[in-house]
DNA sequence: GTCTATAACGAGATAGAC
DNA sequence: GTCTATCTCGTTATAGAC
């Protein structure tokens, strides 16, 4: 019994796998917003119906990519950021906004899917939040650790946000300085337009070197959250 | 004739607004993706192959909307800019700033079809370059006038990136630094960064008061640019 | 219980004949 | 410029295979 039981579950994850496979290979052809389950089932030789024995909707597919990619590139911010354990501040900064760079480099399709526009008539649902998550808590752990040993250099906090600030780091990273998560939050959509930036064709007949560029921008970013005090 | 002509020229200028206004709203409602010359002429009582008389194809009433959206974008900045020209440089460049983030969250879809996702199976021909570049030079503006008067602060400039951010300065401003243009050009991709996290969704459950939020990282964008020697 | 296949719905897009 | 026949889509109900 414990052997059909395996199958079973093998052979629904291995069609699992091939669904969500053929869904991105649509979602690089023809974009999210034209990601039907009908191709994806006449891709694979099934009937549509079938599909819904894996997901419930065409919407829940959306759901499963955007949390398969914010995965992917959480455990490949992950990797950079054990790979550089041993390096500095700046280095390991710098080594995980590469990471994120080159991520995005290889997966274009799946990162317009999670910080590119908004798929219309899509809303994602909160279970979305923890994949979502994950970059951001590498940038966090980073910055706690610098913290808590080398200490961050002074951050300048305008009145006017220190209470949001302090909401924020309640909310984020209690054991940081309000002035550090603040500068953390800007950083990390600072990054994120880097990439955009670049991936989305801004930076044509603008910026020629990107990688020189983008290693040049990221040492600022470190420097704006503190962890580098030259 | 010259009244026939005039009556002729305005009629083509109403109906080419109105497609343009029809094709906007399906933007909004459908995304760009979908976009189809045919629903926009149903919409607007027309029969599709009349709007071929206007638009040649669906790509070329796609470049017209995102020409239009930059050219948008960019009145919107240089307003800001004139608005604030008595100003010191930090309150000039917070002034524009916030004129682009404001036109932003006024124009989500159109902000979206410029600097969200590509569109699959389109490419930008050259014709939206100007246009897309009205924004980036009001800021290079700023940063020149700053640079003659007051003067900038100093900047760091990694051996590595020299070459190219000469290359950068002659291009886009000869008359500037090398150090001011890469950091120019950094915190332009990083002030869309911020827009885009706070149009598309990332800022849920994170940054609660945007706008205040926002100022602080505009004025953080400022000092990397050396236009606030505080 | 778990799956696939058939058929159908209502809505919308599309292509071509006229 | 109009009309129609034919496609696509998401989704559901149902029946039967393993």
């Amino acid at each position: 019994m414990s052997t059909t039981q395996g199958a079973r579950a093998r052979a629904r994850r291995d069609v699992t796998a091939a669904i969500k496979e053929e869904a991105r290979g649509q979602l690089a052809k023809k974009g999210a917003a034209k990601l039907s389950l009908r191709a994806v089932a006449r891709e694979l030789g099934m009937v549509s119906s079938a599909l819904y024995r894996y997901f419930p909707s065409r919407d829940d597919l959306l759901t499963a990519l955007i949390i398969d990619a914010y995965d992917s590139l959480g455990e490949a911010a992950e990797r950079a950021r054990d790979a550089a354990a041993g390096a500095g501040p700046l280095d390991r900064w710098t080594a995980v906004c590469e990471a994120v760079r080159d991520w995005a480099l290889a997966h274009p399709h799946e990162y317009a899917l999670i910080y590119g526009s908004p798929v219309p008539g899509y809303a994602a649902p909160q279970t979305t939040v923890p994949a979502a998550a994950r970059v951001g808590l590498v940038f966090i752990g980073i910055v706690r650790d610098v913290h808590e040993h080398a200490g961050l250099a002074d951050l300048p906090l305008p009145a006017e946000l220190r209470p949001e600030a302090e909401r924020m780091a309640a909310d984020l990273a209690p054991e940081l300085p309000p002035e550090a998560v603040a500068a953390l939050v800007a950083a990390w959509a600072q990054l994120f337009g880097l990439v955009s930036f670049e991936l989305f064709g801004q930076f044509t007949n603008v910026v020629e070197d990107r990688a020189a560029f983008f290693r040049y921008a990221a040492a600022g970013l470190a420097r704006q959250v503190g962890l580098d005090r030259s």
